[in-house]
DNA sequence: CGCCTTTGCATAGACCATCTATATAAACTG
DNA sequence: CAGTTTATATAGATGGTCTATGCAAAGGCG
């Protein structure tokens, strides 16, 4: 039935922090916020642009980013994608939201 | 009714993770299990009955719980599950692999 | 006694984030 | 010129969780 695959190796609900926190960094586009969450990772996380896209088009909805038509560094059009100040807040919001789920799962899984 | 509740505020995908932890202490029925991780979550994570009757369910076609119905320390019946080899087994798969996940995602919010 | 709360199981249906698959297109590569 | 990489985007499937509801029995209380 069920062989291997990982499938959702992202914890479901992380996608959008991960988002913020890349672009915190710097603006950039999409197909480099993926690569960057790939690379530093070290290949655990991997961003299908399925859920990329649909959670940029959200996070612009909700306006935790603006986003600008730009040339790449490889000389390509490319979307380039920038941290609001509510986006700002909003990572501070989930960071501290992640924390503190994190912390009751690791009680939990910590009791004797 | 519900106010401020949070939805979602269980990681998707660790709740099989949490059963299998709570069972490996030692066997419960369902509402117990329930109690248990609201218990030690000091509140932070709430598990539905629609979230967890279902989860059991699942893993029980899996192989991973048996049960089998008694009678509550409430005198009322309940059903008690108890942790099989197999979700033994699984539990540690999870658990590296939910340790592994974290890990990457802090590499990505840890990242200047 | 009648009522309410707690305990306890279970399912149906809604919701929604993520994945799979596909389409498009320009630039570089050999 | 064919193939790979870069880059965006959408449609549709999947599936786990939540909301809402139903049932039922035990125990406490006035």
């Amino acid at each position: 039935m069920n062989e291997t695959k990982g499938k959702n190796e992202l914890l479901p609900g992380t996608l959008e922090m991960l988002i913020l926190k890349t672009l915190s960094i710097q603006p950039m586009h999409g197909y480099g916020i993926a690569q960057h969450i790939r690379t530093i990772s070290r290949s655990v996380l991997t961003v299908e642009e399925g859920s990329l896209y649909p959670a940029l088009q959200r996070m612009l909805v909700k306006g935790w980013v603006s986003a600008e038509w730009k040339v790449s560094a490889n000389n390509r059009r490319a979307r380039f994608y920038t941290l609001t100040p509510a986006g700002r807040k909003q990572l501070g919001v989930e960071e501290s939201r992640f924390s503190q789920v994190f912390g009751a799962i690791m009680r939990v899984m910590k009791t004797t």
